[in-house]
DNA sequence: GTAATTGCAAATACTTTGCCACGTA
DNA sequence: TACGTGGCAAAGTATTTGCAATTAC
């Protein structure tokens, strides 16, 4: 059973032109289930897709749609990059430990858009949005 | 003649019991006058450190400094890590264009600072700072 | 049928380390 | 003198690409 938000995933790809393969829908279940940024390895090595596709093809399926807008990928501070899904009017700003990791979603609201309006306002750059992480040591690590 | 805010930082740098060398002046005067986060390659391929030392060597000490607080290892989002010169007092968010890569700072005061206090007390953690990145295609790119 | 997608393997890019020589304190 | 630093070269990790085979539409 594919979970709504899954589906409507699904369908911004299809009217965007790429095609439903296995690998494209075993991808977006396996970052809604996971509910954090992801990297390549992790994506490529995740039960639903280990077996399913090689880690070019999950590559080059982030690519594809990152340029759609459909993921997005983040800076972070680990060498590899991460990836998260894209669902219309939903936000996240993460916590991540300089010790272990661990990458958590904020949850106070995002106090950057006041900001953000005015920068695109007074800079004119075109398709602006932002990312904000906070980072710190996690009382287990502490 | 050495810039004040650079023969500071120098201070700190022997206070954290580093050795004065031509090759850590280089690195920090070039920090500093750039004003803008540079990879390894821009600063080990920049006129004052290009002749002065090895790149593996600019990249020991950046590693040294990073771990003393003197420079902040961040993200961005290119496949390079970016350095940028920690001053204290000092907090900069910055506007990267998705077209060129040009980064600049943000010169409004940084509205995070309120949050960053909440997650401070709510949380536990410790050691806490954050990363504020705006991404947009910049007016000469669009 | 046709163009998008995939697998495999090879090529890049950037980072990180080993080891011994060197210079600062 | 002693230990932090530096150079050079090699290894490591993550990303990216070429090309022929496959698959969705």
């Amino acid at each position: 059973m594919i979970p709504s938000v899954v589906r409507q995933t699904i369908d911004r790809c299809r009217a965007a032109g790429l095609r439903r393969t296995k690998a494209l829908e075993e991808l977006l279940v396996t970052l809604h289930e996971s509910g954090r940024p992801m990297t390549l390895a992790e994506l490529a090595g995740s039960p639903r897709l280990a077996d399913q596709c090689d880690k070019a093809t999950v590559f080059r399926l982030l690519q594809r749609l990152a340029s759609h807008g459909i993921v997005r990928r983040l800076g972070l501070h680990e060498r590899a990059a991460y990836f998260t899904l894209l669902v219309p009017g939903k936000h996240s700003d993460y916590l991540i430990c300089t010790g272990c990791g661990s990458i958590e979603a904020v949850q106070a609201p995002c106090p950057v858009h006041q900001l953000e309006e005015e920068i695109r306002a007074n800079t004119g750059y075109r398709n602006l949005y932002h990312e904000l992480e906070f980072f710190g040591l996690c009382p287990q690590c502490a």
